[in-house]
DNA sequence: CTTTCGGAAATGTGATCACATTCACGATGG
DNA sequence: CCATCGTGAATGTGATCACATTTCCGAAAG
């Protein structure tokens, strides 16, 4: 989830002789909100405020107000008509294009990383892979996302891309939250393992097959979701719906 | 350039009958960021500062920060590693991957827009498309990058689209900048008249008539920069940028 | 018991300030 | 004449403050 080429690797604060520059806390507040959106920390329905979320993270509502207001120009978060910020809701129509966009440019990308797929790369994708699988199996939500998300961004990133990897960034963003508050009630473990099929692509060299697994995958998981969101609206008329867990 | 819906008109405190919200400056300013990027005003070289825009703009620097970071995060802006604002440099690999974004999302998004196309649209887009053929004539580039960017904007706007559009926006205002510094070099009136086409196939709810003519003006105009883009960075050295376009 | 009204708490916004860092320009030394 | 260095101006960042608006909760009225 690096967004910020400078982020990774900091522990802690070395005033003295880093060689890498001073992150700004606008950034780190930015990738640690990407990561809660990603892992579904933040759910649809709970309060997100500026004061809150400064007091948590320990820093001046200011910085929290700038990675806000970037995560609202990424759709991610929304800014009501009288300014308070809440995840945006979810709709069937809103869905089917989040799908047919990523089903454009992801299996693009992927095609355009291919060449750049060393073999290091490749074991971290099939640890990943495996990774994923036991957390299936185990039923941790919190860490299949993680890693489903480290594994086609682990691909996507090879492609050394300024424009389609942030838009696909952007993407992932919108519909993050609600794989979370959507994968307690649906099975996962019947879906055909796309991911078998991009490592096996990748190794083979074979850009079409990569291309039809990552989209294979994309279809395969949000038609999980598409469901579970369809039958919601259909039954909407239920308050403001449940509230799967909170914030701590 | 209104990505927010209550943006226009509002020229003076007048709190008394407004139906609309109360415009944040910080809105403001980053719609008239937008325009001065999409229509040339902001070029590559010129030094960007949080103070000088502010005092520019008559406001404190402060709006102007959320609205640049904002502008970052869309690529549209570029934050060094010293903080310094900028206007990324454009590459033949970089436009080589917008166009292809743009050929990838834009006739989707039109041929979603055409069933919601009416009447009254379409004469608007007619009036817009014999706007652009005058600037052209009379070599107004400012007012054509404008006109044009009204027409296809006028199309996919049909489209309730909260996913596509964005990013098609994000697009715009990454090249959006090129278009300005190098329109004056090239010229633009031996190109086929795209915009004809896609008008005749909306009236005729021509699907893929529609789709094959946006597509035909992205790589048509989109050629003219690449052009100049590639001549531009250097002769010899050419690296694989010299197929700036293969087809959807 | 339901509805309405009022005020206190909370929220986002924008301005100003202090500060570390960086850039630009001129002086100085070779 | 050119390179190097030092000082001052300028820049982005983050914190704090004041303020208009909104939301929320409880009391009072029906």
């Amino acid at each position: 989830m690096a967004r910020h080429a400078a982020a990774a690797g900091e522990h802690g604060g070395m005033p003295g002789g880093n060689g890498g520059r001073r992150v700004p806390a606008r950034d780190r507040v930015f990738d640690e909100l990407c990561h809660w959106l990603l892992t579904g920390r933040i759910v649809p329905g709970r309060g997100v405020t500026l004061r809150g979320l400064a007091a948590e993270l320990g820093v001046s509502p200011m910085p929290v107000r700038e990675a806000i207001h970037r995560l609202a120009a990424e759709q991610a978060l929304e800014i009501g008509p009288t300014g308070r910020i809440h995840v945006p809701a979810m709709s069937a129509a809103r869905f089917e294009e989040i799908v047919r966009v990523r089903v454009l440019l992801e299996p693009e990308i992927a095609a355009r990383a291919l060449p750049h797929v060393d073999k290091a790369l490749l074991a971290t994708l099939k640890a990943i892979d495996a990774g994923i699988d036991r957390s299936l199996e185990t039923g941790d939500v919190e860490s299949y996302m993680q890693l489903n998300h480290d594994f086609h961004f682990g691909i996507y990133g090879a492609a050394s891309s300024d424009v389609m990897l942030p838009l696909i960034e952007s993407i992932w963003l919108q519909f993050g939250p609600f794989m979370r508050t959507v994968y307690g009630r649906v099975g996962t473990s019947h879906m055909i393992d796309q991911h078998e099929l991009a490592l096996a692509a990748i190794a083979a060299g074979d850009v079409e097959g990569l291309k039809g697994a990552i989209a294979g995958d994309i279809l395969d998981g949000m038609q999980l979701l598409g469901l579970a969101i369809v039958g919601e609206e259909s039954a909407a008329a239920d308050g403001g719906g449940a509230r799967p867990f909170d914030n701590p």
